[in-house]
DNA sequence: AAAATACTTGACGTTAACGTGAACATACAA
DNA sequence: TTGTATGTTCACGTTAACGTCAAGTATTTT
């Protein structure tokens, strides 16, 4: 068998990608990966290929992808007979508009540190003052 | 009945904290706000006291703590007698460990953002060089 | 008092991305 | 051949924080 059509079962590509059969199982099972059952048996043969296509959506995911929208990616994918200069404009779009909310989000996490900051700030001068009644802190809303 | 006695029927406090009743009673269920019902009947009334709670309550979720951690406070809130200098520290804690993680999310985001900007400079790349073959983009792994 | 509005208690539904277990078939090692 | 590792297909479980009925009670308005 030529090195560049080696097929791996499902429990070695796992190991290799570190996620779990399930996982893999899962992604066929909505439709992100085609099935792999040969014709003869019911056991799943992956090409290297196939674990590069598995790679690319592991990838999709840290990039904050959701399986839904990869999903949208193969379909139209297929409809446009694997056209790709129809798929990747789309692609970025949808890393424009996550990259947008990856922004969001950054600057929501940074004030919400600062608040963080300033009501751990105000609990310990309030720790710091013995004499001081703190029992109203528990119901006080800070920075509001 | 004085102003500061005032109390308050369920829906009258979810349109002011513009929640629902039901998130109201939620926090009730899991134990982090004590049963509000009259003996009398069965209709919930909040005094202003109450809805401060609630605030607090709102805010600390904000603030990215869950219901889980709030309970946990609450409970030693109540074992400690309501001593407060036991539980201010504890706050404290939640709010550190609150802000690392925060700080590990935004580090990550950061992160991410130069990823995806660079995927999607290749991807644009690609698409200006009519030439090449690009088939191969969706089969590979950016930045790895 | 009738109608409209608000409150009550269940209790199942929702979302994402798998985890977990059962019960069985297949495959390679000793 | 017998073990043991690995594969298969269901199908229910998990998590957080409520949403959403349904069906009945209470209050308030007209």
């Amino acid at each position: 068998m030529s090195n560049v059509n080696e097929k791996f079962k499902i429990g070695q590509v796992a190991r290799q990608l570190e996620i779990s059969t399930r996982t893999i199982r899962y992604y066929e099972e909505v439709g992100l990966m085609g099935d792999n059952r040969v014709e003869s048996g019911s056991i799943r043969f992956y090409s290297k290929a196939e674990i590069l296509r598995l790679r690319f959506i592991l990838k999709l995911k840290e990039l904050g992808i959701t399986l839904k929208e990869m999903k949208k990616i193969a379909v139209n994918y297929e409809l446009n007979n694997q056209a790709t200069d129809r798929i990747l404009p789309q692609l970025i779009d949808i890393l424009d508009s996550n990259l947008k909310g990856i922004e969001v989000k950054i600057d929501n996490l940074t004030a919400l540190r600062t608040d963080i900051n300033g009501y751990r700030r105000r609990i310990i001068d309030l720790l710091q003052q013995p004499e001081m009644d703190k029992s109203q802190v528990v119901n006080e809303c800070p920075a509001a």
